[in-house]
DNA sequence: CAAAAGTACTTGCACCGTCAAGTAAATAAT
DNA sequence: ATTATTTACTTGACGGTGCAAGTACTTTTG
């Protein structure tokens, strides 16, 4: 519901620019991103970040509900991911101890490996795109408003 | 290819913050504002964009591909979203005159009525998860920034 | 002006991600 | 303790998007 208790001011000129300016970056840059790991890692954007995210984590092993909203993909979603990377042998799974309930995405050494094969790729792809056309801009305050932008269901 | 002729410096801290912003908001912010569109309007954020960039075209009609281009979708996906609007009586195709090639996607009188209807929870929605929460940033430095970013396949 | 090449769009196929329903284990309630 | 409820995850059905191939028209070329 569009919470109507005021009257929904419309959008002055600035906002309208930087709306329009985030819609393309948004519906876009994913895309573009995607596209290029594809292309020049044969790696998914979405499995990148799954590889990424365990390889960083203690033990190279996450929850999977962890790993879902770490990755910002409802769980069936990361649930699809984890299981290609399974069948490529870039992650194991592993029973929860404390909670049989649960499983752990765990980063194997071929996982690793190919993560470390993929990263320069991304890390082009990301300096191209978006990077390299920044110059002159203050990333830090760029990040610090990005950060504030809600982005969890 | 990771076009390899310098030897890909690696992020700085200001820039790796930056970056993981930034995915967070591309891979987040575009479900984020769908769902909202989904749940309060009925019309998915593709749909809402195209009829939003139709009632801005003269005579309220664009060619497919113009389209396509403008609302940030690959040719096939846009033929796609126009299709589900035309089955709904919100857009009407017309044979492009002076090359009979070329489809326009037009606005019909219900579709832009549903346009008006519409727009509200687009509008609350960009609200909620990105101005209100920006408040204190620069507004147009952002936006100046963001239209650096490439998005174009 | 006929044939070849190019352009505008659509369609078949495959992939990816979501939601809703299902399973299994943990926790709460009686 | 048994049952009911909640939690963690998986699976089935579905929708949306891209790519590649197909169709129809246009432009170029010999």
């Amino acid at each position: 519901m569009p919470q109507d208790g005021r009257p929904l001011r419309p959008l002055d000129e600035t906002e309208e620019v930087l709306v329009r300016a985030l819609g393309e970056v948004m519906t876009g840059l994913p895309r573009v991103v995607d596209a290029d790991m594809v292309r020049d890692a044969r790696l998914p954007l979405s499995e990148y970040t799954a590889l990424m995210l365990l390889s960083e984590a203690p033990r190279r092993r996450m929850r999977m509900s962890e790993l879902a909203v770490a990755g910002n993909l409802s769980l069936s979603g990361m649930t699809r991911v984890v299981a290609r990377l399974e069948k490529q042998g870039f992650i194991e799974r592993a029973r929860c101890e404390e909670d049989l309930r649960g499983w752990n995405a765990v980063l194997t050494d071929d996982g690793f490996a190919r993560l470390e094969e993929a990263w320069p790729a991304h890390l082009a792809s990301i300096r191209r795109h978006v990077l390299d056309k920044l110059a002159g801009h203050d990333l830090a305050a760029l990040a610090a408003a990005l950060r504030q932008v809600e982005t969890r269901l």
